[in-house]
Parts: structure tokens; sequence; C-alpha cells
DNA sequence: CTCCAGGAACTCC
DNA sequence: GGAGTTCATGGA
């Protein structure tokens, strides 16, 4: 169990920890994985990120070997946080077995480029929707759809006045809508927020959800990955791509390999179309795939 | 103007 | 069962 100091600045809590070995705040946030955390701006923090994640806005912030948690109480941090920044996994050993599965050049820089990245423990009905809005579409306008989405038909969220203070009012204070408010406005209310031909996927989404026949966080307690990605399937809108996502980033499947374009390229360059399998990963594929991910759309030193 | 984005469904053979 | 096309939208 995790040793955590909770302090107050008034009516806002927040706690101390030690900081994982080599967690880099910048990566983590900023490689693709999640879309509503945003770096805050003159932050006295080496680095700051603010956001919404299970229904609360928290902030996460890093000096030295300190991790602080703005927002959050020692319970809180307990009860949701350490498993949203999955405390407890070592990614040094990662990392060491990771190194062994290629002679690859190219994978190894991807992963020196790519360290300090930790894949998030997300909510799995959030990264359901995230990702159905994901497909054929950049990141910039993903996380706008999804800010348009949240505002519209989340819920305003309340900040203790000493956080108001530095977080910039151009973040968002909204959570995530539910499935009963997105099926509550039709394929019409999610379309007009937007989301184009992916409205009617998200619609269906949320009748498998709210009938019953869909549970997003079952792939969790599954046998294999493989078993998981054909159960998010079902979903119109959900391929393999998507469904790898949701496993990878939600339920704690780290050798779920989503392939997108940037992925497609990597494994061309890198590795060659024909022989080049995930297996060779092993069952940190899924981590490996984040590193090339990470490098090949943000390196532009990469050629 | 065309091309592209953390793809998948649909339509043809 | 594979290959080609279509789907909204906005930035480059």
């Amino acid at each position: 169990m995790v040793t955590v100091a909770e302090r107050k600045l008034g009516a806002l809590t927040y706690v101390c920890l030690k900081r994982p070995a080599g967690l880099d705040l910048n990566k983590t946030f900023d490689c693709g994985q999640c879309f509503r955390f945003e770096r805050v701006e003159g932050s006295p923090h080496e680095a700051e990120f603010f956001g919404i994640a299970y229904g609360r806005a928290v902030s996460f912030a890093t000096d030295g070997d300190l991790l602080y948690i703005y927002n959050s109480t020692a319970e809180e941090l307990y009860s949701i946080w350490q498993n949203y920044l999955a405390l407890e996994v070592d990614y040094s050993e990662i990392d060491k077995s990771l190194a062994t599965c290629t002679d690859s050049e190219a994978f190894k820089n991807a992963m020196e480029y790519g360290s300090g990245i930790r894949i998030l423990n997300q909510e799995p009905y959030e990264a359901l929707i995230s990702f159905i809005i994901s497909q054929n579409n950049n990141i910039p306008r993903i996380k706008q759809i999804i800010e348009r989405l949240c505002r519209s038909y989340g819920e305003k969220i309340d900040l203790p006045e000493e956080m108001e203070a530095h977080i910039s009012d151009k973040l968002s204070l909204y959570s995530f809508p539910t499935a009963e408010a997105l099926n509550s406005i039709g394929v019409e209310g999610i379309f007009a927020a937007k989301t184009g031909f992916r409205a009617k996927y998200i619609y269906d989404a949320t009748e498998k959800l709210l009938s019953g026949q869909l549970d997003p966080a079952l792939p969790i307690g599954m046998e294999t990955t493989d078993e998981g990605v054909e159960y998010l399937c079902r979903v119109k809108g959900v391929g393999p791509k998507v469904a790898s996502c949701i496993l990878l980033f939600s339920c704690r499947r780290y050798d779920a390999f989503p392939v997108d374009v940037w992925i497609k390229r990597a494994m061309e360059k890198y590795f060659g179309t024909e022989a080049f399998t995930p297996r060779i990963f092993g069952k940190y594929a899924g981590i490996a795939q984040q590193y090339l991910f990470y490098y090949e759309r943000y390196n532009v030193g990469n050629k």
C-alpha cells in the first residue's frame, strides 16, 4: 500500500506521495490514450495536468520524486486514483521484458522516447464512447467533440476556491455524460454535437448499455483478451482497433494491440508488414504499441 | 481543390 | 473471404 500525506489548503484537500519511478506526466497525458486532461499553464510544479475522470475534477503534479494529487483525499487515492494511475505496475520490469523481444533498433529508440508513459485505467464506459468517436478522426477533434458532449450533457463539477484560482477557465469542469443522458437526446442530438457518422454508433452503444446487453467492464474478468475484443465488437462502430483501445486503456489488458494508421506505418517502416505480429512482444504488447505510437506520432526527428 | 485523421460498415465479386 | 467505397468534419 502506498504511503500518503493528506493535506489541506483551505477548502482544497490534496495528497502527496512518492512519485512512481520514472512516471512522466507530460508523456502520460499527452500520448493520446485519454482526451480529457490538459497541461496546467503557469503551474508552480515541474509538470501538472488537470482533467476530469471518474466524475471528479483532479490535478496531478510532479516535483522531483514527489507526486501531488489535488482535490483528492487519501481515501479517494486508495479507491480511485491508485487504480487510475496503476501505481502498483512495475514499468522497470515491463521495459526489461520488452527489451528482450526484438533486436529492432527503431523499437529501442521508441522505448527510450516513450519512457515514462504510464497506461491509465480509465472508466470502461467513457473509453467505449471516446474511442468510437476516435475512428477516422484526429486527436484535437476527438477532444473537441467529447468536450462538446460533456458541456452539453454532463454535469457541472464544482471546484474548491483555492483550486479554481490556478486552473484556467478554458479547462473543462463537466463530467462525462451518462448513457442515459446520451440515449435521451437520440441519434439527432448526438449528431448535433458534430459526431458525424459515429452518432448512430454511440446511440447503439447506449441502447445496449441501458438494456443490459453490454457491460464494457466485463472484459476485465475474461479469460483472454481476444474474448474481450469479440465481446466489444458486438457494438456497431466498434471493430478490432477500437475494442483494443478500450481493453488496453480501461480494462488492464496490456496485451491488447490497437492498430491504427500510425502503428501501421510504424510496422511497415520498422518491421516489414509480412513478418510482423504483436505476439513477439508477449503480454506487454499493448505497452510496446504505445511506445511505438508515441514515437511515430510525436517524434518529428524520426524522419 | 485534395488529402488526411488512434476505422468500421457496407457493397461488390 | 478479400478488395474497394462510403461515411461527417475540419485543418493542412
